[in-house]
DNA sequence: TTGTACGCGTTATCAC
DNA sequence: GTGATAACGCGTACAA
């Protein structure tokens, strides 16, 4: 296992200087064919390629950007995942992958990215608190940050999401006109929750149908098993005559979970007796098991913008993008 | 957004040379008190902070890992993406997350990821064929490679997977047990599924058990979606009375495709018809809504082993770990 | 078209 | 304990 070849020792073998042979690896660069030929020759003998670090240090531009999660239970997650190493990759990016949780938090996180001088930090799905931010000189060396999936609750922080006001909307809409009259919403953690929205535009469009009373109740995180606990001190608590008809979920798995519990544990008929709304459209919402009443993302469209962003093709601003309304059996 | 602080700024601010300042952000590094005070003053004043990326060109390690994935339909992938990048960042290492497909395969992201003089390649279950690598000089400047959840085709590259015969062995032996007699098999892609070897040992056992007709039929990709249409073309095709009795499945995702279709399209009851085992033990087997038997693996420990490959706690060779039986209603 | 200085920010090593 | 020299491998000027 042999040290790699330089550029230096490629021109030696090469008989030219070692810019000559940087300029036979730089695109567009001006070389004579003869010298080219002869450099890449070298260079294949030698098992030579560019070394990226020491460009990046001379170029001060890593081509990597930092993609922080922190909520691993949403299997969302995954394809989002794909679509943007696979955008990324497509423009010379490459992803590194920063897990956000109490050993390893968003400052350290976010000092740790910047030493390693990643051109742009993604928060995908994280809700950043805008006071951990006031220990660092924000602006400031700091790499530009963009919020991806989750609204931003910085300054100066702009953020790429699904449109939930027309999201809850459109799904309130759709369950006033089948006749739903007592809604519910599940959160996840509260402190989440809030950079989602989701509750807030739901409990005000039932205002404007003149349904003003919501019943609210929280899970402790984002899982299905969470979910179901939720429903389960829910319906043990709440009298049937004054249960809800239809509850929203801030997610799908907690809607699945919520689904299980409600249908298997309580014997309750879904929607007949309690209808069930989630959010993102999930693989196996779409399941017979399941047939889940949902809210796509624009997971595409949405990558695509900040991907677009990062790479400077667009505007460094805030973009919220319409999802679309997938009506199953649930409801 | 000015420009980082260097360590010759601190410097010229502490008024010591740069040696210095380098020094009082080296753990255990010989410097006086006084001295380290006053650099950690000028550096806090400047905001400076050491620059990674000219660490990793002077000492020749990036601290970088780079994680190899192809199936992001798996969502059991997540929780391994959650553990893995905890482990790598406890170490101080940080996981890129490279997607191979058409675009971008594993011979370029190898050469892309040996560029970037990342410390090791971790091949996420993923299948690497082994001629892809004779375009390239093996061991020659390529990082270190080690394939993670899947069986290594490649010569001197360790694998860490779960002991696919003794899960297979549980299996089969529980089924038996159970009084299954016509066992078969849903495979996924067949080019990915022989570096499972679920199927060879799931043959192999019930011969053993005297059963040599195991029907073995394959989904087009590993997703729910194709899981169903598999059973679909098996069911059709098949007279009910020479239909398997128990149906294994290479992943929980093919298994909650196949029974979605087996209960609600042909109306089949799970287990008296027809029983499905999965494996992975993906989150929502557990659910009431599903409730299948499938094997998990030993995600912790086989993470742990593979970082403690790469950190050079443990031999570079291949390990496999037993995993866990996991019986609910769909056997 | 090609070669020369110099810089990127750090670490290793040695002299003081 | 501290400063200096060289090196990591490549890029940007600029001059030849």
């Amino acid at each position: 296992m042999r040290k790699r070849a330089t550029a230096r020792e490629v021109a030696d073998a090469a008989g030219v200087s070692k810019w000559t042979v940087i300029r036979a690896f730089t695109p567009g660069a001006s070389i004579a064919e003869e010298s080219k030929r002869k450099v890449l020759e070298a260079a294949a003998a030698l098992n030579y390629t560019p070394n990226l670090l020491a460009r990046s240090l001379a170029t001060n531009s890593t081509h990597q950007v930092a993609v922080f999660v922190d909520d691993f239970a949403n299997p969302q997650k995954l394809p989002f995942l794909e679509t943007l190493t696979e955008r990324l990759q497509a423009e010379g990016l490459v992803a590194v992958l920063i897990n956000i949780n109490t050993h390893f938090d968003h400052v350290h996180a976010l000092l740790h990215a910047d030493q390693r001088q990643v051109d742009a930090v993604i928060l995908f799905g994280t809700a950043f608190r805008s006071e951990t931010l006031n220990d660092l000189q924000f602006g400031r060396g700091t790499p530009p940050m963009f919020v991806l999936a989750r609204d931003s609750q910085i300054e100066g922080v702009p953020a790429v999401t699904c449109d939930a006001e027309l999201a809850l909307r459109e799904i309130v809409d759709h369950l006033f006109e089948r006749g739903y009259r007592r809604p519910g919403f599940m959160t996840g953690a509260t402190v989440l929750s809030t950079a989602l929205r989701r509750r807030q535009h739901f409990v005000d469009f039932w205002g404007e149908k003149g349904v003003d009373d919501v019943a609210v109740f929280s899970a402790e995180k984002y899982s299905a098993e969470a979910g179901a606990e939720a429903v389960r001190g829910y319906l043990k608590e709440t009298d049937p005559a004054d249960r809800v008809d239809v509850l929203m979920c801030e997610n799908d798995i907690l809607a699945l979970g919520a689904m299980d519990e409600i249908r298997d544990r309580f014997g309750l008929r879904v929607p007949e007796d309690m209808a069930v709304v989630g959010f993102d459209n999930y693989e196996l919402c779409g399941s017979s098991a399941y047939s889940l009443t949902t809210y796509e993302q624009p997971r595409d469209e949405m990558v695509e913008v900040i991907v677009g962003i990062i790479t400077g093709r667009l505007e460094p601003e805030t973009v919220t993008l319409p999802g679309t309304l997938v009506v199953r059996n649930s409801t």
